[in-house]
DNA sequence: TTGTAAGCGTTATCAG
DNA sequence: CTGATAACGCTTACAA
């Protein structure tokens, strides 16, 4: 194995001179720098990052916990990540929380045992794992944040972002007007739940509790909820599904049941996912600058790695992107 | 910071010992073991992962170079590489190819500085650059082969899946099919485009060069594709586009021009991709195994760490995967 | 089963 | 600007 010591020897220099050549070449003379330069080539030598790693204590490797790959949701989020964490000489971990796919606990001692400086939470799953070992651990939550969490979050206010979507489907003519749950326990459903309920109080609207379907942001746990709640004696005449997959889900039920949206049936879906706009119709959502949330979790943490202080909750735009998923209702429903 | 000499200070055994009940604590008798762990609790102490991975020269890391996170396609791909990485004590390091996020070239010298111990690439993107490095890389491919590449490879055989869906439309009385291709220049987009003409040859049809329309994979591509097809003077009856999501972007092509599917234009996709069956109509497509290509991949890359042999191709099984967005053509087209 | 001790390859410190 | 040298914390022969 050619190391440092064999270039030096090459090259007639010290080691330490070899590796300022290499890792801050401006504090070497022109005419050293290309000596060391050709005994590099000459020896074959591989620059061994775990030993820097190990002598600077440092990995410069952040971990991203994520529920789901493959919802477009999270996989935009990570490449804002990815690429902030290029920009910043950072490499990205991935791992998945989900637990079908992951086993339990894999990843709780990764920070632990020093496997990377910081993390970044997508969801708050696994993020009590992270709070018990040392709060004062670099880690950022985004999208969704933990009651009583010591790390920083970065998110839209879900809450709102809900609570205007219903209003805007209130404004329409909606009275009836279902919601397609996440998770239960997760503090992002309860924001947006408690932005549904908050709008239709505001419109003076009684909610049935048959309204609430439970989902999992899949397309197919959409469709099951659609499936039911269009098959209700009084079906409402419009749904909220708080994840663009689960709307997906809930306008194949639509259309099986032949339900046409947007004249019987208005349907706001939650994301922006790449695939709404191109949606038969086009689908009503509230957007979600994603790559941008990954790129400020990845800047956020940055900061916490360099010692410097960051706000605990950044909270960013979102909007309400009116396409025509959403119309007014039909006289007399 | 405690190391594993305070640990065993306060053990009152050598950092052998302490080394071994961590590592393989069966070589340890139940006693020291128990003391160890006594003393680990007590003295706080954390595992130095990068001391490991520097005195065993092994970082337990594979990188995985992906063109685009952000199609489900590749996505659960990677949900395959990362549940086969974990089951095998291995962290995945994830790196986008994508010129438009990535800075050419950062992962290009990421195994050379031994970053990682094997890579996995979903397609040809920066395989040049690892070839070039040294061949006797561990590295997989995925997706895509290289043409004489040194690396071992698990895909499909693209051509002829492409060519069976032809067939299949030119089985439902369709003649003029039109294919919406992938970036011109890749391998995998090639094997497609071949088995598309080899199905037309074979059913004596002749193809008009303006029906093979470019694309990217993402949906605006395909949209804009599609879009062009359906209004020329004599549009294709079917359209063969060799991804989901292009395929969704041309459903929404195909409404906004008041096309109907399957009635006036049969649609084929590629991948099956989550929401393929939640389109309406429900997209007919090529099924990929994809989490199944991402556990393959990470498995063979496994054995070559371990210094075994892998076939060079392995090929694994797609299906066309029929649902309602083909059918016949309409009399007289 | 346990202990001793020699590194792994780099970087930081300090002196020249 | 360059050199000598001492760590960093762990693993692993080898010895006891």
């Amino acid at each position: 194995m050619v190391a440092i010591k064999d270039v030096a020897a090459l090259a007639g220099v010290s080691t330490a001179t070899v590796s300022r050549t290499l890792s801050q070449p401006d504090k070497v003379s022109e005419k050293t720098r290309e000596r060391v330069m050709k005994a590099v080539e000459k020896s074959g030598y591989r620059f061994n990052a775990a030993a820097r790693q190990f002598r600077r204590q440092r990995t410069e490797t952040i971990l991203t916990l994520v529920p789901d790959i493959g919802n477009p949701f999270f996989s935009n989020i990570v490449q804002g990540i990815e690429s902030a964490a290029q920009a910043s000489g950072y490499r990205v971990v991935l791992g998945e929380t989900n637990p079908e796919l992951s086993t339990e606990g894999t990843y709780a001692g990764y920070m632990q045992q020093r496997h990377a400086d910081g993390a970044i939470l997508l969801g708050v799953d696994g993020a009590d794992s992270f709070a018990n070992e040392d709060s004062s651990m670099p880690v950022v939550m985004a999208c969704e944040h933990l009651p009583r969490s010591p790390f920083p979050t970065v998110r839209i206010n879900n809450a709102r972002a809900a609570q205007e979507a219903v209003a805007y489907l209130i404004e329409l003519g909606h009275r009836r007007i279902a919601y397609i749950n996440g998770p239960p326990d997760s503090p992002i459903s309860k924001d947006r739940l408690r932005g549904y309920r908050k709008a239709m109080k505001q419109a003076g609207l009684k909610i049935d509790d048959n309204w609430i379907a439970p989902g999992d942001y899949s397309p197919a746990s959409g469709y099951h909820a659609a499936k039911a709640l269009l098959q209700m004696k009084k079906p409402p005449t419009a749904i909220f599904a708080i994840s663009d997959p689960m709307a997906i889900g809930a306008m194949r039920a639509a259309s099986e049941l032949g339900v046409k949206i947007p004249q019987d049936l208005s349907l706001v879906g939650f994301d922006d996912i790449r695939f709404a706009e191109f949606m038969t119709p086009r689908l009503t959502t509230v957007h979600q600058h994603r790559e941008l949330i990954g790129q400020v979790a990845m800047e956020m943490l940055v900061r916490l790695l360099d010692g410097e202080k960051v706000a605990q909750e950044t909270i960013l735009d979102h909007e309400l992107v009116i396409r025509e998923s959403t119309g007014k209702p039909r006289d007399g429903k």
